[in-house]
RNA sequence: GGACAGGUGGCCGAGCGGUUGAAGGCGCACGCCUGGAACGCGUGUAUACCCGAAAGGGUAUCGAGGGUUCGAAUCCCUCUCUGUCCGCCA
């Protein structure tokens, strides 16, 4: 949500950032809509003025049984019982258009993303590892996981059609060692606290992380008025909602290791096959609420947080910046991290770590009183994959491939593999 | 699902339809006191919005939304959340 003080002050900077988002102008059109609040608020307010001025003089008369007085004053303010209604609908009206107006539009990019329509503006900020030289072509992780018979997309599509896959044995234990190795290393390392948030939501949550009001398509609602989550970001954040911190309790960092439910709308024929774009698939979030002036810093952070999950696991990857077009609607500011894919030959994200400055603060209320000087202000809020395990899980697979279908298991993940150093067909030995 | 009991400021807790933005206490801030502290004393301590250069003024907010009234924290209705007990249940 914008501030809409900020955009009476900087109608022109306001623009600007909406035209680097390949936005038009609508500075004029809403501080138009905002003068008319304002100046039916300012008469409204005084025909409240005058009646609570009037009802306060009755209440002396009545109490000084001066009952012609009382009388008198009460028919003066007669008048007002019918234009107080009228004018209150119109404030509330005015109100209305204006918040759905301003709750429309996404987040304005910082001053450091680099301008672009789309993805090949997106800038990268650094590559990290190689990939390993493999002497055969590699398969993709269907073909992988299928071949194992561990991952079994039939099963499930009997039961809940596309985009949906069944993992057993020693893949649906990966899934859970990858939570737990990426779980441990947040809270142990990095010190992001542990929730088990819900899953299912009401509006307001959805619409406080900006899920609502215009991603309603990309969302699984329930009949009776919940939603799942598409992330734990909207949980984890949402945490805070309606609240006002103090200073010395920030940064809050929260990690949750839940599953999340897309209904993929607009993405029908994109990355159909394997399990790479999900109805349901789990995901590590990192979710941190800092001040205004830590957030850039805090950013970064969590981009290297992310990061060392792929470090210790010995995936490549890259970083990159999103351009002003690639951007999510709550972001000003957001870096992808890329796992590399042999099977695919390409580098495809699994992660993406987004600083929303305080534009889903001012959604959910989030506030804090700053430590010094008076008043309250909106926090910030940043969230990030770390990782995506549905996608970590394939980028394993894909990684450390043998010529022979085996799957070799990731050092740091044998802990949580009962000390397993492959994965092979059940029964082949 | 059934039956009760409740939602008041940062917290606890009063509150008769009329000068209550709301007693009292705690906490917090500042001042006095002190060698320094505690104690004590004094003063001050909500949020949002509108007008204003500022000083200041105004409006709204006692879970939410309606209603009654000249006037509602207080009366009526609906919803919601919390607690307790019963039932059911992983």
């Amino acid at each position: 949500m914008h501030d809409i003080k900020f955009i009476r002050e900087f109608p022109a900077a306001f623009d600007k950032g909406l035209a680097r988002r390949g936005l038009s102008a609508m500075s004029a059109e809403i501080l138009a809509l905002d003068l008319e609040w304002r100046t039916a608020t300012g008469r409204l307010q005084e025909m409240q003025s005058h009646r609570n001025d009037a009802s306060k003089k009755i209440g002396q008369a009545k109490a000084q049984k001066n009952e012609a007085e009382a009388q008198r004053l009460m028919a003066d303010v007669a008048r007002l019982k019918d234009e107080i209604p009228a004018t209150e609908l119109r404030v509330r009206e005015y109100e209305e258009m204006l918040n759905e107006r301003l709750s429309a539009i996404p987040n304005l990019p910082a001053a450091d993303v680099p301008d672009g329509a789309d993805e090949s503006a997106n800038i990268e900020v650094r590559r990290v590892g190689t990939p390993r030289g493999l002497n055969f072509a590699p398969k993709q992780h269907f073909d992988i996981g299928e071949a194992l018979k561990l991952m079994d997309f039939d099963a499930a599509a009997k039961m809940s059609g596309a985009r949906f896959v069944v993992l057993r044995g020693q893949l649906a234990r990966l899934e859970r060692a990858l939570a737990n190795f990426m779980l441990d290393l947040h809270t142990q390392t990095f010190g992001y606290l542990e929730c088990v948030p819900p899953f299912l939501v009401r509006d307001q949550a959805m619409y406080g992380t900006a899920q609502l009001p215009k991603f309603r398509d990309e969302q699984f609602g329930t009949t009776n008025g919940y939603w799942l989550i598409p992330t734990a970001e909207v949980s984890l954040t949402n945490q805070v909602r309606e609240s006002i911190l103090d200073e010395a309790q920030l940064p809050m960092r929260f990690t949750a290791w839940t599953p999340c439910f897309r209904s993929e709308a607009g993405a029908a024929g994109k990355d159909t096959r394997g399990m790479i774009r999900m109805h349901q698939f789990s995901k590590v979030e990192l979710v941190s609420i800092t001040t205004p002036e830590a957030s850039d810093a805090e950013h970064e952070r969590m981009v290297s947080c992310a990061e060392e999950i792929l470090k210790r696991l010995g995936l490549p990857f890259r970083t990159v910046v999103l351009s002003t077009g690639d951007m999510g609607f709550s972001a000003r500011k957001t870096y992808d991290i890329e796992v590399w894919l042999p099977g695919q030959n390409a580098y495809r994200e699994i992660s993406s770590c987004s600083n929303c400055g305080d534009f889903q603060a001012r959604r959910m209320d989030a506030r804090y009183r700053p430590g010094a000087g008076k008043g309250t202000q909106f926090v910030n809020t940043l969230n990030g994959s770390g990782l995506a395990v549905g996608r970590t899980l394939i980028a394993v697979l894909e990684n450390y491939q043998q010529a022979d279908g085996t799957v070799t298991i990731p050092e740091v993940l044998r802990p949580y593999m009962g000390g397993l150093d492959t994965i092979a067909l059940p029964h082949a030995a």
